[in-house]
DNA sequence: TTGTAAGCGTTATCAA
DNA sequence: TTGATAACGCTTACAA
């Protein structure tokens, strides 16, 4: 192994100099740099993590205590965990998962091991015990997500209202009388805030506009479910139903049954989904569609832990990210005609 | 932050006696065990990982080096990441991801960095460059995948080649007379053994069946060249074709667009497809499916590493999982009728 | 069966 | 601007 005592000897210098030089300290003459530098090259010397994080300094591990079980809907985590790892790596530390379903005894662990430097929080409940917790284990941390619960950990999040919002709008503007919201069995409104975005906040704005709703749940991925819905609606055309997704994981075979079932998008019935674009894309019918920014939050996230991390300024308490409507086919023109 | 010190002092005993009995010496005494333990449970001691490792001891860590960029198929890779998840935390140690994408330089930094004790390896090529350095570097380690290049690291798969003639089998007992194996357009099979078994292998077995076959290419879970194939399949029909899929990512869409081109799975064709059982009984038709046994793989591939880090017996150097087909209504009975 | 003491590679403090 | 030295918390010979 490699250590800085060896790329001391080599530089013909000191290995508290090799230990200024690597730590960017500011103090060391540039020629001086220069030699260690060109011995660490030379040597391949990389830090020994444990060591430093030993010493006091940070350990270079960020967790990210996120949910993966059967239920998870890899589709919406995928693009967070990309974003964060990407990110993290170009901080030069690394990603280690906390399964959430630990809850805070996982966090508890890690953070008591001295394993992690900060952490990124993900399931946010709307009341949710691991808050306090975690501050008084001061812990950097970032939430990604809503809560309720009083705390003064900084979170980002997506405005789940206003997507709401605007998908109703939509459908409106085309001529729906009636909205239809589908979403997952899983997603639990007392719970989650963005599934209380849909399944509360939703209608009420509905019935502001002076219109109907209903909310339809889908077990993930199953069919029955979503030929049922569709079933339905072939039922229901007299009464102009639109119809709002709240996640790519139904999406696609809520379309092909759609297809099977001889209703045009975007004709016959409009709707529009959350999901990724290229997602809403790629559907037989484009979709129109909200992203959920899954990887601008996390992105955005990622940036305020480090910036925490490196303690200059104080984080903003929170980030609430706006996403837009892209117009496709399914809403593209008047439908029921 | 609660030391062993601390825990020594509680219990009345020193440093060394608290580690011997973290670490599982069974050098000390029952009762001597017992003061400790109560003492560490009182305090929540858990061993600081940093020191540990520069003491010489395990990090903690195993490395999971697995590509995950926009083509992942996350449907593939969500059973292995969770398996490994849940057996790593019953290791009690934590999981690292490291992009794949990095290549060897990735793996070559947290190792350098004294901060893993052993690599997962993911998306094994058949030629595989980075195979000899890890042997170089003395880093244990596990291959999930299969390779052609010569090397001493321990592997375990599952038998591909075995899936795709079953596959072939399957479709021939209901009456197949022609094969159409459907693939995604990112499995290069002149780099991933999955891939080669399914594109040379599988053709080849037909031929020796005496049937004739073609490969499809479909862009990931997009609708044009999964509609591609349906409608041509729909001009076959008197062809007696059959389907073979491998991957889940288009299972469900393949199966939506059969029904939109009115062909009933397991009556006017018969397909067998490589993807897990529940998602195979959640088509509208269940599917004959054949489950690649992700989690297994991984569980077997975790518990190798973990054998060979405690250093007690000489890894299998190649496991290979035969998985079997299961029959359900997509093949139920003759075709074509 | 338990304790003493050396060392792991780094950073931080203080002196030069 | 640089260098010596003392932590950091743990493991592991070796001694008792």
């Amino acid at each position: 192994m490699v250590t800085a005592q060896d790329v001391a000897d080599l530089a013909g210098v000191s290995r508290t100099t090799v230990s200024y030089v690597i730590n960017g300290s500011n103090l060391i003459s540039e020629p001086t740099k220069k030699q260690v530098m060109k011995a660490v090259k030379k040597l391949g010397y990389h830090p020994n993590l444990p060591a430093r994080a030993l010493a006091g300094g940070k350990m270079g591990f960020i967790g990210v205590a996120v949910r993966i079980d059967s239920s998870t809907n890899i589709v919406e985590l995928y693009p967070h965990l990309s974003s964060i790892i990407a990110e993290t790596e170009s901080h030069n530390s690394n990603v280690i998962l906390i399964p959430g379903q630990e809850g805070i005894e996982g966090i508890e662990k890690v953070t008591r091991q001295a394993t992690i430097d900060g952490l990124l929080l993900f399931d946010i409940g709307l009341k949710d015990d691991r808050l306090s917790s975690i501050e008084s284990m001061n812990l950097p941390c970032v939430m990604v997500g809503t809560t309720e619960s009083t705390t003064t950990l900084p979170s980002v999040d997506v405005d789940y209202a206003s997507i709401v919002r605007q998908q109703i709008d939509d459908l409106i503007r085309v001529g729906s009388q009636e909205i239809i919201f589908v979403d997952n069995k899983s997603s639990d409104a007392n719970y989650y805030n963005f599934a209380k975005a849909f399944s509360i906040d939703g209608p009420r704005y509905c019935t502001s506009r002076g219109i109907s709703s209903s909310t339809r749940y889908i077990e993930n991925r199953h069919w029955q479910g979503i030929e049922s819905v569709t079933s339905d609606i072939q039922t229901w055309k007299g009464r102009k139903v639109g119809i709002a997704i709240r996640t790519p994981a139904i999406l696609d075979l809520m379309t092909a049954s759609m297809r099977f079932n001889n209703l045009e998008l975007g004709k016959d019935i409009p709707l529009v989904a959350v999901c990724a674009d290229d997602f809403a894309q790629a559907q037989p019918t484009p979709i129109t569609n909200i992203d959920p920014l899954a990887d601008a939050c996390s992105l955005t996230a990622v940036n305020i832990l480090y910036s925490m991390l490196s303690g200059k300024e104080q984080p903003q308490l929170r980030t609430l990210l706006t996403p837009h409507l892209q117009r496709r086919k399914s809403t593209a023109s008047k439908c029921y005609q």
